[in-house]
DNA sequence: CGTCTGGTTGATACGACTCAAATTTGGTGG
DNA sequence: CCACCAAATTTGAGTCGTATCAACCAGACG
């Protein structure tokens, strides 16, 4: 779906009718991948670039003991990895949450992209910055913070990713992550996560059941997670400027 | 000093004379931040990029309430942060942990730079790649690893990235940081950062004295850190490339 | 010398983990 | 539509890794 890929983007720089044809282009899901299956895994050598198209997906790590980390997860409209530009081999694993699908690019379709569309390449590049940005915020969550705050921080920036792209509806979003996703995001236990959404739920912050999320005053959660929006950098000059203009 | 700068980039891609007259063009150092002092702060609206020249520093967040953590450290060689290209306001801190050389680039000379020279260009971008993978890494390790464990990755990682631009002896290196920024790095407190540099020492694993760190055996550490180097990706191409060839 | 920063030690507390089992939910096929 | 199974969630009891708090020590420095 292009919608929420296109509005994920033109978070950074407006695009014109054609680069938005030249995505639409390469955005043909050339695959769909079931749930809990990798996209792509840790060791391998990566053919091509990776655009998610639609369905949540994650980047995780594993320890030679099985210890598993998720590294950051891909919501919709989030668009791809362009570790392929770099890697000989894949220094993590990009796994399916749900249904996903996906659109194979060639490097070399890519880099007709790139060199066609330069507004595109920004805006590609202004992702990749965010997405480093994302990461320092998680390691600064699961450095500091408490279980509770943790949790509550995490579920915030989904939420507010989520609702960036216009996939919330007044207070709430899917949400298809399980408990031990959010455990092996967090760095705790699934049984810790358990105990600490009930909470959560106690505290009258989150509602969660049935893969739905329901956070009834979002300044309250964002107060206890000690969330600083900025990270998001959802306020990019993108948002004013239009390429067709 | 523009060896390890040089050497830290070629890492990427082989550059031309030419290229690396550019850098170190650039590379002259306009201001020295004594030891503890901040090179620019968060909430700063950045106005240059900053490219360390010499000397150690490091990335760091805050909470409102005090707790603080690293959340990347520059080693010498490290080059800079090209936030300045998406930011409006930073989200994070720079510090100074020793005396650091810092060249203050406008964005225009760098886009003057980049502009004309390609090869620098896709050095940057592969360097702030290889940052996000071990931003990632960082993830995992606090995530997912012991005390013990994670303060061996964390000296690994350090002695590694050193090695590799010149800047150890033999099984040994230059080594400021006090157990206060490794407790900010690793997510612990100073007081059990202490205790388990102690059991590393008494382990045989590490020596760690005067600002000195010594690996005597470092595959034993790396062994018991389960340190995985694919994610420094220090094997790249630019390697075995030379654009003067 | 006093002062300060960084390192070390001891005693105690608690947040999060482990292990184990029960319960609920959701999907599948008869 | 129900029976069944697997996955996800929940609960309980006990343990442990790491934090906290509070001194104390050593070297660097003015």
């Amino acid at each position: 779906m292009g919608p929420a890929l296109s509005l994920r983007l033109e978070a950074f720089t407006r695009l014109s009718q054609d680069d938005k044809a030249a995505i639409a282009e390469l955005s043909k899901v050339s695959r769909v991948v079931a749930p809990r299956r990798d996209v792509i895994r840790e060791g391998e050598n990566p053919r091509y670039i990776h655009l998610m198209v639609d369905g949540w997906a994650c980047r995780y790590k594993t320890l030679p003991d099985g210890r598993r980390q998720i590294v950051s997860f891909f919501v919709p409209g989030d668009f791809c990895d362009l570790n392929v530009y770099i890697l000989k081999e894949m220094d993590h694993s990009v796994g399916a949450i749900t249904r996903l699908s996906v659109a194979d690019i060639s490097r070399d379709d890519m880099d007709r992209l790139t060199a066609s569309h330069p507004r595109v390449t920004q805006a590609l590049w202004w992702e990749e910055l965010v997405n480093v940005a994302i990461q320092r915020e998680w390691t600064l969550n699961i450095g500091q913070r408490t279980a509770y705050e943790r949790i509550a921080h995490l579920l915030v920036e989904l939420f507010m990713r989520l609702r960036s792209v216009g996939l919330t509806q007044a207070d709430s979003c899917d949400f298809p992550l399980t408990q031990t996703d959010l455990a092996d995001a967090t760095g705790l236990t699934a049984v810790h996560v358990n105990r600490t959404l009930q909470e959560l739920r106690r505290d009258g912050l989150i509602e969660l059941e049935k893969r739905r999320l329901r956070i009834p005053n979002l300044q309250k959660l964002m107060d206890v997670a000690m969330f600083n929006p900025n990270y998001l950098h959802l306020d990019h000059e993108g948002r004013h400027l239009d390429a067709n203009e």
